[in-house]
DNA sequence: CTTATATATCAATTTTTTTTGATTTAACAA
DNA sequence: TTGTTAAATCAAAAAAAATTGATATATAAG
């Protein structure tokens, strides 16, 4: 019997949106901040508000971050559980909430 | 005191290599047939052999898997190091080799 | 209602990546 | 040496992704 081939779409699609510096360091500013706005996202990286929204989009997309509505504000933050089911403990340690980076976790 | 701010070139071009369905499709026919010739991987995949040079050359710069030459034949094989430190264990167990499966590890 | 603010979306352009076919390199066999 | 095979590399073309500036949408405030 044969292991059945995977399907590697997925992965692409969460492949691809980590695949851009500018992109890991949205996803590592989020854990270092938590729930962040476009507007302090905007600050931070000095750049344009459209750029900013097209990498959010790629990441959210790939179901990376989560987006919560407020008002006229977007917050921001990383899914750190999808994040953990896709990259190694040591990975998920630069994408982890310092919050929980103290804890009972083996590594960190 | 401040976490230093990690840089993420690297990370950038190793999910660069992996952010492609057929990309991963090759990692995952390593891992299942071992050591194989480009030759073979030529007929596997229906590629065009300097389309397929292409991408494993891709795979290679970003050490995510090795090289090995034998005379006139190059053999290709995961580097199982590295995937297991960037990827989740849910996925190195994708990209595993048939034979290490069975074995002692808590997933698979 | 009017205005202002936050953010998303769109269309055009630029940049990067991928594909293709041809050429090159290197090892081997006759 | 000559011919053959495996595989890398190159240059041009095609396709995909990113950037830019403008516009649209939606909420909130006056």
């Amino acid at each position: 019997m044969e292991a059945v081939k995977p399907t590697f779409q997925l992965y692409e699609k969460k492949f691809k949106a980590l695949a851009d510096e500018k992109r890991l360091e949205i996803m590592y500013e989020l854990c270092q901040r938590g729930k962040t706005c476009v507007c302090d996202l905007m600050e931070i990286f000095g750049v344009s508000q459209s750029k900013l929204s097209y990498h959010l989009k790629i990441l959210l997309d790939a179901n990376l971050i989560e987006k919560e509505t407020k008002g006229t504000w977007n917050y921001y933050d990383i899914n750190e559980k999808e994040v953990n089911n896709l990259l190694s403990e040591e990975l998920c340690c630069i994408f982890r909430k310092v919050e929980n980076k103290a804890g009972n976790n083996s590594c960190c």
